[in-house]
RNA sequence: GGCGCCAUAGCCAAGUGGUAAGGCAGAGGUCUGCAAAACCUCCAUUCUUCGGUUCAAAUCCGAAUGGCGCCUCCA
């Protein structure tokens, strides 16, 4: 089955074919690090990493791009407000950016591009739509010129001339037209700035993806991504400026993920419900995070809140229980089992499931549920039961590559062990064993609620007993 | 006012015109010294409502109702 993506430009689930062979420009819309990231801006950086990660299983070569924007009013501001310069604000807010994304086992991108490092590619691209008549200067400032771009509006589904009857009126008496956007901000006294032929100043905000992608992607981008509500203005901005001054299509698909709400409402400083992954990573686990979202498809709202964490957390257990019991059973196997092929057919059939619903505009809550089959059927199984060794081995191999490598989860809940703790793990159990022989169950008892107490938790089985990390 | 999205069990959620995946919670049972984990059984004759198309609709069309988003910085 092929692979088919829902396209904002169109509103339609087309089938993905990249412009060249199985090369894939990705690009996504990075933090503005003007701030701690937050759980909304976890969305796509988790979803998109996974995409990115099922287009490399899939066989295609991912050049994957995501930018940092520092240079921003918003970065400006909080810098004022501190008395330090920008760069002091965006390095501390792009360290932890890259600190959370690391530790929600977001991979690195290809090549994550700064907005400062380009602020000559972006002179360029504003001379050139000068030049091209697309924009125009003012006071050292320079704006596009929407009137000039026939296609303005075409993302957003949007009339250019509904949109300027109810346009707002605190408009910048300079430009011609109040939904021409900037390119280029003079900079007052005292602002960061860069040379230009306009004068001192820096760059507008949409300027810097346009440039970024072109440098580093192609001037047709596969595929750009990014939040819903980037679709207006900031998408079909770039769109203007890049495809007026290119002539070609700025990108074949647009993604675009739903937002978050917590607790119903939506996340905003003033409700005092801003979450930041900082915060939320001090109380759970990375990994519960990711499986959150990928329980829901990626387009559809989602709503945070303990309860919903709590059923993601208890989902990602039964994954891990039935990864347990996969390694247990490896590992005490005296590996003489017998080839079973009705079990290679159920493995190979889930393996399908997953990949058509991946391959249904990503669609990992279906891909999920299939997870959800796969760990039933492990556990279903007799442990002694040598036909159960090729389900098994096949299991193992579903949960490392889709499980592991796609999706970015971890199912190893065994930290990494030394041989001394193995051994001694091993002592105590085997103490605990003749303590249970003996039926002296106030010591079998102490010693697995001492265990518990610092996270480790005993199961007893017919054959033995197993230890895991909670 | 303009543009767009959504409505499936107690909760979350998938659903590709052919007879409702999965997770959580709950009830009963099995296993166990007790736990934990797990397994078995039960838990939507029905998909907000009303029309329509069709042999067949949760899926397509229309309308109503109810939520939500964007149009201003926002992932």
């Amino acid at each position: 089955m092929a692979l088919k993506v829902y396209n904002t430009l169109n509103r339609k689930k087309e089938e993905f074919v990249p412009i060249k062979d199985n090369h894939v420009n990705f690009y996504v819309c990075g933090p503005t690090v003007y701030d701690y990231f937050h759980i909304g801006n976890a969305r796509p950086l988790i979803m998109f990493d996974v995409f990115r990660r099922y287009l490399e299983y899939r066989g295609y070569d991912v050049n994957y791009i995501v930018n940092i924007t520092d240079i921003d009013d918003k970065i400006i501001n909080r810098a004022e407000k501190e008395g330090v310069n920008f760069k002091v604000i965006a390095r501390k807010f792009t360290d932890a950016f890259f600190d959370g994304a690391k530790k929600l086992g977001v991979m690195p991108a290809t090549v994550h591009p700064r907005a400062t490092d380009n602020i000559d590619g972006m002179l360029e691209l504003v001379k050139k739509l000068i030049d091209k008549s697309h924009a125009y200067e003012v006071d050292g400032n320079v704006y596009f010129d929407i009137s000039s771009f026939p296609g303005y509006g075409k993302l957003s589904g949007r009339d250019i001339e509904q949109m300027q009857s109810g346009a707002r009126i605190n408009v910048d008496e300079r430009k011609n037209n109040p939904l021409d956007f900037a390119l280029w901000k003079s900079a007052k006294p005292g602002e960061p700035s860069w040379d230009s032929p306009w004068g001192p100043g820096r760059p507008g905000w949409h300027i810097e993806c346009s440039v970024m992608s072109m440098k580093h992607g192609n001037k047709t981008l596969d595929i750009h991504a990014g939040g819903q509500d980037l679709i207006f203005p900031h998408h079909e901005n770039e769109i203007a400026q890049s495809e007026a001054a290119n002539g070609v299509p700025f990108s074949k698909y647009w993604l675009h993920n739903g937002f978050l709400d917590i607790e119903g409402e939506k996340m905003s400083k003033s409700l005092g419900n801003f979450l930041t992954v900082k915060d939320i990573l001090t109380k759970y686990d990375p990994i519960v995070i990711r499986i959150f979202f990928l329980l829901k498809h990626y387009r559809s709202p989602i709503d945070f809140s303990e309860e919903r964490i709590k059923e993601a957390k208890a989902a990602l257990d039964r994954l891990r229980n039935a990864y347990h019991k996969i390694e247990y059973v490896l590992n005490a196997a005296d590996a003489e089992f017998t080839h079973d092929e009705n079990s290679d057919n159920q493995i190979e059939a889930y393996k399908k499931g997953i990949e058509d619903a991946m391959d249904d505009d990503f669609n990992t809550a279906r891909a999920m549920g299939h997870f959800f089959d796969i760990a039933k059927g492990i556990n279903s199984l007799d442990e002694h039961d040598k036909n159960a060794f090729s389900y098994i081995n096949a299991a193992k191999q579903i949960f490392d590559t889709l499980g592991t490598k796609v999706f970015g989860l971890t199912f190893d809940t065994q930290k990494k062990t030394d041989d001394l703790s193995n051994d001694l793990m091993n002592i105590i159990i085997e103490i605990r064993q003749n303590a249970r022989a003996e039926k002296n169950w106030g010591l079998a008892d102490l010693v697995r609620n001492r265990l518990q107490e610092i996270g480790i938790v005993l199961e007893d089985h017919t054959g033995g007993t197993s230890w895991k990390y909670i």
